[in-house]
DNA sequence: CAATATACTTTGATTACTCAAAGTTCTCAT
DNA sequence: ATGAGAACTTTGAGTAATCAAAGTATATTG
């Protein structure tokens, strides 16, 4: 059985690997998302490897195995069940759910999971946009668009926030950046660095680039 | 913050000291409940001591500090709330739900248990009828009488069954044994240490004094 | 009261993480 | 091509939890 650390090295690595569309991830990447120092980054990736979960390529990266990817797809499945349950259930509030997931989602057995997928109506995505995987491990792609890559007067729907921190998420809500919304895009300076955005009727405001490439759309 | 594992051997002693109705608890009984070595107890019960969370007294026992009390009720909230929740809401079968509850009770925050418990309507007793200790660490009194103390003749009901084990829970359901039945009690051998029982209109049958200690009632 | 059994404690080792700090390799710009 | 800096690895040490086995105190019982 894998511990919730080597469960959690998965997910990351699973997480980096869908968002950069590459397999391989380099090591620092995997050390910043989990908030460990690069040493003991490495220390585990060889602990992966011997165990099967991945390929460590030293100083490439590393990759993960079938068996890697399968544990991997499987927790990022609760995690993103969890979160729906969290919000549609029980009312929790959509920027406070991540961390309560992410202790959670090491405690849930299998049994319960497929019981809370049933209850819940077999939800396709979670509070924040993101896909969540089915039982076999298969995942909708993504968009590779962000706001950031759109161009003045263009109009979007925004699919997913890819963001988890509290803060953040808090002020998309208050400016009404949630998956389905619907955006036009009023100007974008590349210099600048900045875009200006409308939401429903309400005031325009601008996003740096920063913000803006957290919020995925679809033209 | 506690460990997960400091929460389980502090809802260990509770429920020791509940069930014998004695705050002083020995380290045998602890060691047991939770299958560890009696020195890995031993260890331990040192270290609680240090931070506070319990009176240590070598060769004699344990004693929980308010601090650790506080925290075990909490724990013991937080075990049959998520019981009742696996039950009730996600249709589990009550000989399972035990060794679920058993990991999610240290993966739970304060705020969702809140928010379990209102959707769950602030319930009493586990699925098992145990009572659920309120937010400020109250908890209901259990009965003293167990089947075996019940003399022939007598009619008793059913309150709650102190065994978690799957085997016996699937054994006690299919035997109509459980909270709130009525049970009538044919005989009660003292010498060969057997009573027998009728459930509803069903056929009598026998309960060695292990099996029927395990199931308390009210006269 | 002594001998024995039971309950408990101590000791030394192991596993699974983690960090800080020192060392290595690789990349890229001059 | 070289030297500076970034990215990565190694090393040494610490924490929390566990076990097996040896040692000690207390209770039971002949
Ligand atoms: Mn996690
Ligand atoms: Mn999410
Ligand atoms: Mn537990
Ligand atoms: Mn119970």
């Amino acid at each position: 059985m894998p511990t919730s650390t080597v469960e959690n090295y998965l997910k990351q690595i699973l997480i980096v690997s869908l968002e950069t569309n590459c397999p391989e991830v380099p090591m620092g990447k995997v050390a910043q998302g989990l908030s460990v120092t690069s040493g003991t980054a490495t220390t585990m990736f060889k602990n992966l490897a011997e165990n099967g979960w991945l390929h460590y390529y030293p100083r490439r990266g590393v990759r993960l195995t079938r068996k890697g990817k399968a544990l991997a797809m499987n927790m990022l499945r609760r995690h993103r069940l969890l979160e729906t349950f969290l919000v549609e259930t029980l009312g929790l509030d959509w920027s406070e759910i991540h961390q309560e997931a992410e202790e959670l989602e090491h405690a849930i057995s299998e049994k319960v999971l497929e019981k809370l997928d049933e209850f819940l109506g077999r939800p396709r995505q979670d509070p924040h946009g993101h896909p969540i995987p089915s039982r076999g491990g298969v995942i909708r792609r993504s968009s590779t668009q962000s706001l950031l890559s759109c161009k003045a007067g263009s109009k979007v729907t925004i699919e997913s926030i890819t963001d988890q921190e509290s803060d953040f998420l808090k002020f998309a809500r208050k400016k009404q950046l949630f998956p389905g919304q619907v955006v036009s895009v009023l100007s974008h300076e590349k210099l600048a660095d900045a875009i200006t955005l409308q939401v429903g009727g309400a005031a325009p405001f601008s996003l740096g680039s920063r913000s803006s490439e957290k919020i995925l759309v679809q033209a």
